[in-house]
DNA sequence: TTAGACTTCAAACGAGCGTTTTAAATGCGC
DNA sequence: GCGCATTTAAAACGCTCGTTTGAAGTCTAA
């Protein structure tokens, strides 16, 4: 099985997918679409993929094997140094996904397919993503909970997932927002990741109420 | 036109629509699963709506009307206060959602509904929301410019867009978090309203840096 | 009770869907 | 250059989609 020669097949589906699955969602855009805007024959999607299911999940595996990665080694580069703070730990969760965004090409089209994917509670997708990296969050969960040991796990987690879904939303949107003339993208990043850190991270520091 | 003869038929799709919408997404969701569900014929739809982009606008139309109608009473109510704080505001905008998915049938299914429209960048269904419901989130755009006067206007809105998103998307997933056993449906909302007035009074109230 | 407006219904329209099939083209070690 | 596995291609599969049609049914006011 030559991988070169598929290469350049499979990327640019896979590309022209995430493009027109951020658009029109992985109900509303079609294989016809897709192979079209990819220049491909439109049985190639199954015999590249098997399914469009499984194009969608190759969509995200693509992406987020490396985001993962990233954001674990980012944790664990911060949970090394002694005094790390709430600040550090949210920056390796978010950081990685603001350079994603960045650097490749179509970046910013993953974002939007990752908050649709977040929107839909279909069943088979969450069941993959939770498969395929429920571990990375499950590290991150440990990581806030020991530095705010005062939280109860019911209001850590409440607040985690308030968080989560923040900044999944807030990156999509990062596509449309439009930056001041003569910032640069890099500028714009960095205080986008700014933003968000200090937002995350005054909403899980605020101390817990017990009643009003 | 006898409203009172029609009224059942549009109710029961309109219901049935905003359930699969929920579930499946606007593209996702057929008319056919939707009249089957509400028990009408397939071609109901069309007559009582005229097209299946006019029943989304009107699911969402059904359910705005009043959400914005009670978000702009409790806030005007707030501005009236003289001491009114940035909590204030905040559960005046927060607080009567949470009430649709509580006193309502079919709310929780509707907040669902609403995350998905956020996620969606449909050209037409952005349009329709904001020619229709824009001048609510000025209004309270307003309040909070004037509870915070330190924040840059671009801060501000930075900050009020991450604010939106994860109300919208905390929202969308309380019909899925269980709660726990022995609670109320009642304090689980007035629970969920506290944190969540608590973490973006945080995000917002925390004052500007200038850079690192 | 009959006229007429309104609503429901079954059926069909053309179009587009994901997928499969079968054959032609391509790349590559021998 | 031949033989073979891999990839591309065109066409068709059965199915579902949103929408339209025209007839049947229902209700109300005169």
């Amino acid at each position: 099985m030559p991988e070169s020669s598929t290469f350049s097949t499979k990327q640019r589906i896979l590309e022209a997918a995430e493009d027109l699955f951020a658009k029109h969602g992985f109900a509303g855009a079609s294989l016809r679409q897709v192979t079209a805007a990819a220049n491909v024959n439109l049985a190639a999607v199954n015999y590249h993929f098997g399914s469009k299911d499984r194009l969608i999940e190759e969509v995200f595996r693509r992406r987020l094997d490396e985001l993962n990665a990233r954001r674990l080694a980012a944790l664990k580069r911060t949970l090394g140094k002694p005094g790390h703070s709430l600040e550090d730990v949210l920056a390796a969760f978010i950081k990685p996904a603001l350079e994603l965004s960045l650097d490749r090409s179509g970046g910013p089209a993953f974002v939007r397919v990752l908050a649709r994917a977040y929107a839909e509670h279909n069943e088979r997708l969450r069941k993959f993503l939770s498969d395929n990296y429920g571990h990375v969050l499950k590290e991150f969960a440990a990581a806030f909970a020991a530095l705010l040991p005062k939280l109860e796990k019911e209001e850590l987690y409440w607040r985690l997932d308030i968080v989560a879904g923040a900044l999944t939303y807030a990156m999509a949107d990062f596509g449309v927002i439009k930056r001041r003339s003569g910032q640069s993208e890099r500028d714009f990043r960095d205080r986008a990741a700014q933003h968000l850190i200090r937002f995350a991270a005054a909403g899980l520091r605020e101390p817990q109420g017990t009643r009003d």
